[in-house]
DNA sequence: TGTTAAATTTGGGGTATATGCAAATTATTT
DNA sequence: AAATAATTTGCATATACCCCAAATTTAACA
């Protein structure tokens, strides 16, 4: 259990974790509180010993706080890392709802290839499109736009 | 050496290759005609046998034609794949270049993420776009769009 | 409270992708 | 033909996933 992070938001390029750890991240941060392996595997549809690692390796670079058999939960760092990642989700979303897909094909493409996008590029395209409140998949908040 | 390949073009989904591969297909798509390991691996900076490796599996879905000790090129159907591929790229490109990106951030960042965005997604993105000529990295085609 | 049932973890194993090094091989050049 | 350059093979590593079976822990309940 670590009460520091090896990612401070300020040097956030936001290719840090796969595709895979994002999506236990966002997850994490829909469910809130803690949240137990079944729950998790269950969304996830894997296996509960897979989750079982992934929350490790989570835990293990300050993301998220684990304690065995019980669950778990973003640490504060995670929780703030949770929250660029979906303000990411939801910006590309918006931003590829404007070329014809639909919301369900929108969501689907982003997911696939959201985990490859930087901040900084995030930072603009928010810009861009006048830093809207509401993305494809939900709120966005305008915290981690370095660009304001 | 394989006269006929597992993906025929109308059966695409754009999801099939590897990052990695997708940049040894448009690295042959641009250098066009029988390419030598050592340039492949100079280029992508990757040791020679690595090249070796990625090669002979594109050769074993019939992409490339590959005579060890000569070179590579592609098949018929790995230059209409690599043809999409680097469309998909243009566009892309393009699209983001909307954004407030500068041309090389937007061509790394396409880099990093076109190999997760469907053959479906661009077909869309580019019918919304008119059908553009010229994309952020270079000139369009659009024998492979569905919706014309 | 002891026993069972459910949830969870551990340990082992497997696949896919990607990489490099050293040694062996083939091609080229002289 | 011998030397040199290019290339391949075999081996080894690393990351990211994944599942199964066995062991463990927690929770329930009788």
């Amino acid at each position: 259990m670590l009460d520091y992070c090896m990612f401070s938001m300020k040097e956030i390029t936001g290719l840090e974790l796969s595709p895979k750890k994002v999506e236990y991240l966002k997850l994490l941060f829909r469910k809130g509180g803690v949240v137990r392996t079944t729950d998790i595997s269950s969304s996830l549809k894997v296996d509960p010993s897979t989750t079982t690692k992934t929350i490790s390796d989570l835990a293990s670079i300050g993301l998220v706080d684990y304690t065995p058999y019980r669950g778990a939960e973003l640490t504060e760092a995670g929780r703030k890392y949770a929250e660029f990642l979906v303000n990411r989700h939801n910006i590309l979303t918006l931003m590829l709802s404007h070329y014809g897909l639909s919301s369900e094909e929108t969501c689907e493409e982003v997911s696939r290839f959201e985990s490859f996008v930087s901040r900084s590029a995030i930072d603009k395209i928010c810009c861009s499109m006048g830093h809207p409140s509401v993305g494809g998949c939900g709120r966005i908040d305008h915290a981690f736009c370095d660009v304001s």
